[in-house]
DNA sequence: ACCTGAACACCGTTCAAGT
DNA sequence: ACCTGAACACCGTTCAAGT
């Protein structure tokens, strides 16, 4: 690993330890033994550093959602697979999701950041696309459908994260409001009148 | 005004005018006349002032909210009106919406601003409530519906907020894809199949 | 009770200098 | 080409001192 990687994996330890906050430049060279300014022989600022542990973020969900996308599940159950990817990452490492999909000045960048993210979206989109074509989810533009859905589960985690959902609904897990919302789009509606979700196991998306 | 006030009106202020960034005591102090400190004998630290902005703001919130839920309208209208009172805050106070709804550690300092965040949500819950009663939105359990309907509209304006909806779908206005998860909602499926939505007049969500 | 001014321990960033 | 160390202009926060 170069430099430039080592800064990367560096930086997304220090964000997974201690947030954002904790990120600070000489860390970051403390942690792989430069010193506190080496960062900008390889990043133009600590913003465009922030941003290269985006793009590989991005990346890697990406790669998630692909083999979900190839596997023989029913689209129902592919979905929530790749809904799943993203709340565990949530929940695994907060801050960099929050760098993923939470943070405007870092989105604003531009460049290989924006290209991962938009790779990776269009991923999920074909996801919810393949469960149109299956005649499962209603025939809305899929861009539109997609962007619904993900905004959901994204609005979902960040109330998640921000303690506001669960003091309101005592949801467990965020994947409960998830299976419902899955449910109401769907065109088999027989499960909407009730609204219950059975109870699933920890990290992971119950079966339908 | 107080002291007191003029700090939290100043710091909303500064929010408005520069984002998080801008508010730094100094800058708060020197913007009533008072010195860098002075903030410190009426709060406790930097985020103490901005959970008070919040607060102030939660209350703004729900006082809106009250007066659409006694309106005349129909459940649905009251409901994307209801929507449109934050996406006009977003948009108006992108710093300040992004202190009520996403901002962990604000957040969890609990107290006043939990309360006030509480009451604000509850009566956007009554207004989805009202709507099933109503018979016009399936009956979900009506905490999870409003919070499912929420995240979502949270989702949207934080998606556009980053820009990663605008440059995916092109959308011009949060509020078609609002108006679309109310229709996919709605017991009233005839608009479900087209999923386009008329364009809306700025900062207004369409009469059905 | 409320405020001030100096001080402390941090930041990100710049820059001249080294190899 | 890559890195270092000093320096600069900021921060939030603390503290002794003023009225």
């Amino acid at each position: 690993m170069n430099t430039s990687e080592r800064l990367v994996t560096a930086a997304a330890e220090l964000l997974d330890a201690g947030g954002e906050a904790a990120v600070t430049l000489r860390a970051v060279g403390s942690a792989i033994g430069v010193s506190h300014n080496a960062p900008y022989k390889h990043f133009v600022s600590r913003d465009d550093l922030l941003a290269a542990v985006a793009t590989s973020d991005f990346r890697t969900v990406a790669d998630a959602w692909k083999q979900i996308r190839k596997s023989v599940l029913k689209p129902n159950q592919r979905l929530l697979d790749a809904l799943d990817v993203v709340i565990r990452f949530s929940q695994d490492h907060p801050a960099r999701y929050r760098l993923l999909f939470n943070s405007p000045a870092i989105a604003a960048r531009g460049g290989p950041l924006t290209s991962a993210a938009d790779e990776a979206l269009s991923v999920f989109a074909a996801i919810v696309e393949d469960g149109q074509a299956a005649g499962v989810f209603p025939a809305a533009p899929s861009d539109h459908l997609a962007v619904l859905i993900f905004a959901t589960a994204h609005g979902l985690i960040d109330a998640d994260a921000s303690g506001r959902l669960r003091t309101r609904t005592g949801w467990a897990e965020i994947g409960t409001g998830l299976q419902i919302l899955v449910r109401l789009l769907s065109n088999d509606r027989s499960h909407v009148a009730s609204g219950q979700a059975r109870r699933r196991r920890p990290g992971r998306l119950e079966r339908d």
